[in-house]
DNA sequence: CAAACTAGAGAACGTTCGTTCTCCCGTCAA
DNA sequence: TTGACGGGAGAACGAACGTTCTCTAGTTTG
């Protein structure tokens, strides 16, 4: 068996065991055993149960940032492309297996003794506002709509990774249509006053979706 | 120094030490030395890790809610009320020491090994969840909204954990007066056509703030 | 064939940490 | 005064677990 194999054999085991018992919760041990790998050549591979662990985040990281992409891709219309997030969501929270995001649920066990993790997880949820941010520009809205969205991505995924199920992401994509049009409609309205009136502020709720700054 | 006093410095220390590092990054010496008891009346009072963990866990969850509360019942309208939840999130996110949800980061930490900690968990975010419910009710608001606002909370809660700031309470205000705007909205649009011409169901975004189950 | 390398199985080591035990002292009742 | 007792300090115990080592066998290479 070649390395490349092996490796993935491993981080195959890791991710299932990992993620379905917390890190603390599984020794190298268990690695061990559901990979049919020796311990001597699992330390070959990662010099520490860190080194594993870190492994793991960032494939299962990349791996399901690629589906998402793929799958928001599938769409063409930029709301559509918006919306298909939560479709996504809504597909991954119906696995039995699901228990919340990973990231979210290492950053808690562990975030706040490895910096590793903790960087992890941030760089991990940047990457999504971004992602998030770029959609909505594409879209035509401010991006404080983004990031309205993406505290709903957030918060669906803990929901569903507590109680399971999909009405987490049946109600966020639900509170993401209507903010979708409540937000084109201010900007909408803000445009025709701009061009009836002058270009000041229009008061109301689509004030507190502009920039914010981070 | 009597026994309930004793109680409270331990728990005080344990709140400190558990939710800054979490439960694993803390042994039962550091809850020694922070809370200046000695280990055996430590074990006097809670005969085991699990059983100090818990506690901490339920009477944090206790004071919050009560704090929750007590701000939310400042206000007499029934938007107000709903809106303050963000506010009072947001000043807690100012404290430099907030690191997220203590229920969410236990729940990811141990949630898959430890039952209690795992109901725990879900007893406290279906009291949220209810709480939302009765607010939103008050508000002649339909169900559904309570749940999309449950997702805001939870979501602004792991951002905040993560990054640290109010931006995602602020972000999350917002769009929780959105939906409340777009809500109220499509309530008062369904009646208008429901007292004009029958009681058939409304096209387009408020039907997905409709009652789902769960 | 011989030598060298790789890898498996599992024992062994060392540390951490939850938990208990020992020893001692101060306090209070008889 | 004495004896029982609660409590403190910290050693000690034992299990879990990350990591390394030993021993062996198979395989490859000259």
């Amino acid at each position: 068996m070649d390395h490349e194999a092996v490796r993935a054999q491993v981080l195959d085991a890791a991710e299932r065991l990992f993620y379905g018992r917390g890190v603390h919760g599984v020794g190298m041990d268990d690695i061990r055993d559901a990979s049919g790998i020796s311990l001597k050549r699992l330390y070959g591979l990662f010099p520490a149960k860190e080194h594993l662990t870190e492994a793991y985040l960032e494939r299962r990281v990349a791996r399901l940032r690629q589906e998402l992409i793929v799958h928001v891709e599938e769409y063409e219309d930029p709301d559509d492309r918006i919306l298909a997030i939560f479709d996504w969501l809504s597909s991954r929270f119906t696995d039995p297996a699901y228990r919340g995001c990973a990231l979210i649920n290492s950053y808690g066990e562990l975030g706040a003794t490895s910096d590793a993790v903790a960087g992890l997880a941030r760089r991990h949820k940047e990457w999504v506002r971004k992602y998030l941010r770029d959609l909505v520009i594409a879209a035509g809205l401010p991006t404080g709509l983004a990031d309205q969205l993406w505290i709903l991505t957030e918060g669906a995924m803990v929901i569903a990774g507590i109680f399971g199920g999909q009405e987490a992401a049946t109600q966020a994509r639900s509170a993401a249509a209507l903010l979708l049009d409540a937000t084109r409609q201010a900007a909408r309205t803000r445009v025709d006053h701009q061009t009836a009136e002058t270009a000041t502020g229009v008061a109301g709720s689509e004030m507190t979706v502009s920039e914010q700054g981070h």
